[in-house]
Parts: structure tokens; C-alpha cells; sequence
DNA sequence: ACACTGTGTAATATATATTTTACTTAATGT
DNA sequence: ACATTAAGTAAAATATATATTACACAGTGT
């Protein structure tokens, strides 16, 4: 149920560290986000969803559904 | 570039208020949202999209792309 | 055995989202 | 004219996202 984003970010050749240089954010964030123990803010969401070339849906809307 | 989410409010037939506490917020909260002088949090705009029937490309995705 | 890289995690500090309370104004209805 | 409703806005308080620093650990390469 989590890892969409984690998906994402190996596809892209990406470490933690390198996608959150590139987002202005810490590793730490990112890893926290990925393991889904924070609430990122909008603006952070998008700036990971176009460093992956994805969108909002893509990585953070509901798996749930279907 | 900034109603998505005014528009997607007022089709539903819902004052800010209402919309505020469908999704657990504040009447004051979803009015910056709305003027776009907020970042908010990912958990809310999913409540929000949720709510109105709508996904977060549908709200909260770029305007600028086209 | 030792260095190095990627990640998990925790404590404290800082920035900022969100709430609360309150005042204002435009619009609408009586 | 008055009351009501929806919305704009502001100050202070609170909650929480995020940064900073630091330590641990598994995997890999030397």
C-alpha cells in the first residue's frame, strides 16, 4: 500500500539522497515519506511527482480503488 | 490558475464551510487554499479531491502544462 | 578486516500549516 | 432599515512537517 513513490524513485536510478537534493528536501523526509509516517506537504508532492516524471495520482492517490 | 478547486466546490453546491467540515478543516483554512496562500497537506487535499468527487490532478495538478 | 554507500531511526530545533477567535463587508431577504 | 449568510482577513496559539545532527546496520568492494 506504500510504495509507489519507493517504485518510482528506483525506475529512476535515483537513491534517497539524490531525489531529495534535487526536491530541496532531506533524505530523511524522503525516507519517511516513502515508509507513509508523514504528510507531505502539496508543493513537495509535486516537486517529487515531476523530479519522477509522474503525477499527483500516479504516486499519492488511493490504491484502494478498482 | 488558481479554481480548480473554487469551481470543483461551487458544482458541488458547497459553501467553504461546509466543504471545511466535511474534511475535518477549517472554513479559513479552505478559503487560503482556495486563494492559493497555502501549501497544504497532502492528507487534506485528499479529502478534499475525496470529497468533491474529484482526484488531485483534477485540483491540485499544474495549470502552466499545455 | 576495513572503508564506503544506502537506508533506518531518534532528538532537538525551526518553519509553517492549521485552528481559534474575532472583526469586516457584500449580497440577499424580510 | 435590519438580520442573515457567505466570504475576506488578521493576530495569536497550537500542531505538525521538515531540517539538522548523529548513530546504527546491512551490503558490497577492496
Amino acid at each position: 500500500m506504500v510504495n509507489k513513490l519507493k517504485s518510482a524513485r528506483v525506475q529512476k536510478d535515483y537513491t534517497q539522497e539524490q531525489l531529495a537534493k534535487r526536491v530541496n528536501a532531506t533524505r530523511q523526509t524522503i525516507g519517511l515519506i516513502e515508509k507513509g509516517k508523514y504528510n507531505p506537504s502539496l508543493n513537495l508532492c509535486i516537486a517529487i511527482a515531476k523530479e519522477l516524471d509522474k503525477t499527483l495520482d500516479d504516486l499519492f492517490w488511493e490504491d484502494e480503488l478498482s
